[in-house]
DNA sequence: GAATAATTCTACTGTCCGGTAGAACACAGG
DNA sequence: CCTGTGTTCTACCGGACAGTAGAATTATTC
């Protein structure tokens, strides 16, 4: 689940000739920043062609229109985030560690891909419906794993909460909100953000200081 | 700080007929739902005025234009939610007391405004530079009483943390955050939500389970 | 260097939609 | 009822903007 859902391929992707994914990103860049400013509908392809100075139809080669160009953007940081409680099936470690290691790689994930990770959060009704289904599969697979793990290490005596889904909901909406407050130039360094925001969430799940083992 | 930041009242609102402020009440319970579910780019006029089963000039009677719906729409929801830290200057209670009780009721406050209460947090581009102006007012007024009384409580030994303004903003994103994953027909009734939602932020915040007093 | 394909351009179109002009209607006071 | 004011209507406008037609240009292949 690293493909992106978009429209079937026309002739032109097919030949891809060096360059093509440089401009791509060239585009996709522009756009990312002025989506993240403006907002999907307040933000023309007349402006982002403007600020990459070329014309219309040299965005509309790369892309099929608009909107492909944002599912493009927010592809990306969806899968880096939701697949952040995968581990390895030999992974050894008790599951209070994988909550805790998994919950710092959300947060580590989310901040990387400032600000299209909050694409998604903000204009959900952009999206196709193939998109948003998707979305929801990676979402709910990353959900799944995470309450299962919850579940696992309160057995295992080192969580403390009651209500699964909303105590893992509430976890996540520490990233989650960040686009709210989070600027890339504030006074933590990206490092520290990731580490304080990590022991923030590790409270929500009610992990004790002191765990087993 | 209770009076929206309107655009000056033309002659039309000065007589207030018995029904106006109905009829207002009934456009912006309509667009409420649109807005909510559609986004405001995707909301048109069209469809409110069809809901409604009136015309167009009978919602631009009452509102000057499709900005001002959500505007008042979403104003109402920012007042109650940064007001919650906000207590009487003869409230003889602790700080900790204070913080534990502001934050259930800004939870409860989000949670009574769904799901206007996320408007500003999802679309804050569509706001007039001076509504987004009141309203940050309002947001830096709640965020330094909070982490006034949130040092306030570390010193008296209640809370631990160590950076004062991401844990305000971490805790404030659990009701912040609400808008993507909660519906008001779920297993949990708003009640139980909010004691729930309330008692993962406290932990957030380092609260002990024995403070003092 | 001719032929073919890929890339990029100028200039335009069609549509959607917020907002309005101006008429019609309702209703109060006299 | 007549007059003025408040309310609501039908019908329309103008601008913004996503997307395209078709030509021009550049690269590639033989």
């Amino acid at each position: 689940m690293t493909t992106s859902p978009s429209r079937p391929r026309t002739h032109r992707q097919k030949a891809v000739t060096p360059g093509t994914d440089e401009k791509r990103e060239r585009i996709l860049k522009v756009a990312e920043r002025l989506f993240a400013a403006q907002g999907y509908a307040n933000t023309t392809m007349e402006q982002i062609v403007r600020e990459l100075e070329v014309s219309k139809p040299f965005v509309y080669y790369y892309f099929h229109n608009k909107q492909e160009i944002f599912e493009t953007l927010s592809w990306r940081p969806a899968v880096a985030c939701f697949t952040t409680m995968d581990f390895a099936p030999d992974d050894p470690r008790p599951a209070h560690v994988k909550v805790i290691d998994g919950l710092e790689r959300l947060i580590r994930a989310t901040i990387a891909h400032y600000p299209a990770a909050f694409f998604a959060y903000r204009e959900p009704q952009v999206y196709r419906p193939e998109y948003l289904a998707a979305q929801k599969k990676l979402a709910n697979h990353f959900y799944e794993r995470l309450c299962s793990l919850l579940e696992q290490g309160r057995r295992e005596g080192s969580f403390d909460f009651t209500e699964t889904r909303i105590t893992a909901q509430a976890a996540c909406s520490l990233p989650g909100f960040l686009y709210n407050w989070y600027r890339p130039d504030g006074r933590l360094d990206p490092d520290a953000m990731v580490r304080e925001l990590s022991k923030l969430a590790w409270r929500v799940i009610g992990l004790r200081e002191t765990g087993p083992g």
